[in-house]
DNA sequence: CTTTAGGCTTACGTTTACGTTAACTCTAGT
DNA sequence: ACTAGAGTTAACGTAAACGTAAGCCTAAAG
């Protein structure tokens, strides 16, 4: 599957985004198209760093803290310890940060499910429990 | 618990956040406070809604997005079905979001373990074992 | 051969979410 | 009477993350 490579509107038409968001994630240096002449060829590798990148973005994450997310997951790591064992602090923070919010979304969850109750034992009191079923659309 | 009320500094210290932000908060209609005079007086209700907002933030949304989620777990909900069944849709349309951010950290988490095993293998074949075990502080 | 489509750079504009004075007021303490 | 501390409004400033032209280049199509 490797060896594809992207115009700037072909990626920003596949992920829903425009050519300037491309130019300026790579001003920011969250993607690293080469060039042929003056136009930018997107890689597979930069494809994949897009797609971290608005990962990153759905969660919340600046685009400061996405280019050291993607850049831990980039094969470029030196063998050198000290640079491992700082790979891994990084992990390790960035680790917390997300199980933070996995905590956020879980408890916010669980608070949209009483009230779903809530709204749900309204409904019933004033239409018959039928209709309330069928109507719902839930896609 | 409730009956309590709070100052606007209290609330900025007990949540490390400024005053400035929780005027700000005001104004987009995320807190409630009543005023003693021209002061601003905090209730629970309005800690709740603080505690709310700034979950919803580390989660990545936006005031606005954030402004209806408070809204939905609000006890201000009519009994008029139609408002209930609107409401029961962005419950849903909220849900999906929710969810698909919980996928994302997943995925991300995923990630981290592939690139923690390459680092940690990368280091043991420098390193005795040992030595690695010892010194990750892992808090 | 001149449109047209797509891409480029440069640069100013915009929205969101606050930060940062400035200029007052009000109250409690010495 | 004075001052220190906490709070207020009003207004300008700022960083992040793009949006939006303007002006230029170039290859392909009519």
């Amino acid at each position: 599957m490797p060896d594809l490579e992207y115009s700037i509107s072909d990626l920003a038409q596949a992920f829903s985004i425009t050519p300037r968001t491309l130019r300026f994630y790579e001003m920011k240096g969250l993607v690293l198209p080469k060039r042929q002449g003056v136009n930018r060829i997107y890689s597979d590798k930069d494809k994949v760093r897009l797609e971290l990148a608005l990962r990153g973005k759905r969660l919340g994450f600046s685009l400061e803290e996405i280019k050291e997310i993607i850049e831990m997951q980039d094969p470029t790591q030196p063998d050198d310890p000290r640079q491992l064992f700082f790979l891994l602090q990084k992990l390790h923070t960035k680790r917390k940060e997300l199980i933070n919010k996995f905590n956020d979304i879980n408890e916010t969850l669980n608070a949209m499910d009483v009230v779903e109750e809530r709204a749900l034992a309204a409904l019933v009191k004033r239409q018959p429990a039928r209709s309330v079923q069928i109507s719902l659309d839930l896609t």
